[in-house]
DNA sequence: GTACTTCTTGGAGTTAACTCCAAGTCAAGC
DNA sequence: GCTTGACTTGGAGTTAACTCCAAGAAGTAC
C-alpha cells in the first residue's frame, strides 16, 4: 500500500505520515526499490495504533520512547508495560475530570433549559 | 483578592491570568483605583469555571465566546446553551474515544503482564 | 525620600504538533 | 525520449496556548 492509499485508509495527511516516521513515531516503513513507502500490514497496524493514541491525546514522545523500546527487543517489555500503565493512569485521570465536567455543564445546561422555559410562559401569559 | 493570591488559589501563574483577561476569556477584572487587579467573588467564579473548562480540553476560542455572550445578557441564554450543548457533545464524543483507548491499553498491558510472567518461569525451570 | 517589592502594559518568545514548500527522482503514457 | 503526476527529502512556516520580558508606576519599610 503506497502513502496515497494509506493517508485515505487512516485520515491522516501523507504530510502526517512522513512526519510521524521522521520523528520516530512509527517505525521505519518499506520502500520500494525506488525508495518510494509501500506500507506492510505490519506498518499499518503501528499507523492505526499510533492514531489512536494520538487521539486521545498521549503525547508524541511518549509514544516516540514505546516505539524505541519496542525496536530494541524482549528486554523492554518491562519497561514498555510501566509506560503503558503510567499512560493508562494519566487517561484515566484525564477521564474523571472529564466526568466532572460533564456533570457540570449538564447542569448548567439544564438551568439554562428550566430559566427559558421560564421566560416562555411568562411572556405568553 | 490581589493577583498573587488569585495565581496561588487557582494554580495559574500570574501570566496566565492576565492573558486569560487580556484575550477576553474571563471579563475584565475590578481595580483598585492605583490600577491594580482586585479579584471579586465573581472574578474568582469565573477563573475558576474557566480553569475547569480549559482543563478537560474546551477550546480557548469557544469559551472567548460563551463569555462574549455573557456580557451581552439576558438575550443571549439561547445562544449560551447551545454553545455548551455542542460542547457537551464534543466531551462525550471524547470520552467515549478515551474509554476504547482505556480497554486496549488494559489487554496490552494484561498481555505484557502475561509474557513477563511467563518468561520468568521458564528462566527459574 | 530612597530602596524594595509587587504590580502594570504591550509585545516578543516558546512549545507541541503538525503542515507546507522547493527541488529533485522515477515510472507510465504517448 | 519527453511530459505528467506521484512520490522523495530537508527544512521552513503555522497554530494554539501559553510564557517571558522590559520599562514604568505605586505602595511599604525604614
Amino acid at each position: 500500500m503506497f502513502i496515497a492509499e494509506a493517508s485515505e485508509k487512516f485520515d491522516l495527511s501523507q504530510d502526517t505520515l512522513r512526519y510521524y516516521e521522521r520523528i520516530g513515531l512509527i517505525p521505519r516503513v518499506n520502500r520500494t526499490k525506488s525508495g518510494i513507502r509501500d506500507y506492510t500490514e505490519e506498518d499499518c497496524r503501528w499507523v492505526e495504533f499510533i492514531k489512536c493514541m494520538r487521539g486521545v491525546g498521549l503525547p508524541v514522545e511518549v509514544l516516540i520512547e514505546y516505539v524505541g523500546l519496542f525496536q530494541q527487543g524482549d528486554e523492554t517489555k518491562g519497561a514498555r508495560k510501566d509506560l503503558l500503565v503510567e499512560q493508562r493512569k494519566e487517561l484515566r485521570s484525564r477521564m474523571e475530570d472529564m466526568k466532572n465536567v460533564l456533570e457540570r455543564l449538564d447542569d448548567k445546561i439544564t438551568r439554562y433549559e428550566m430559566t427559558i422555559a421560564e421566560r416562555e410562559k411568562t411572556l405568553h401569559r
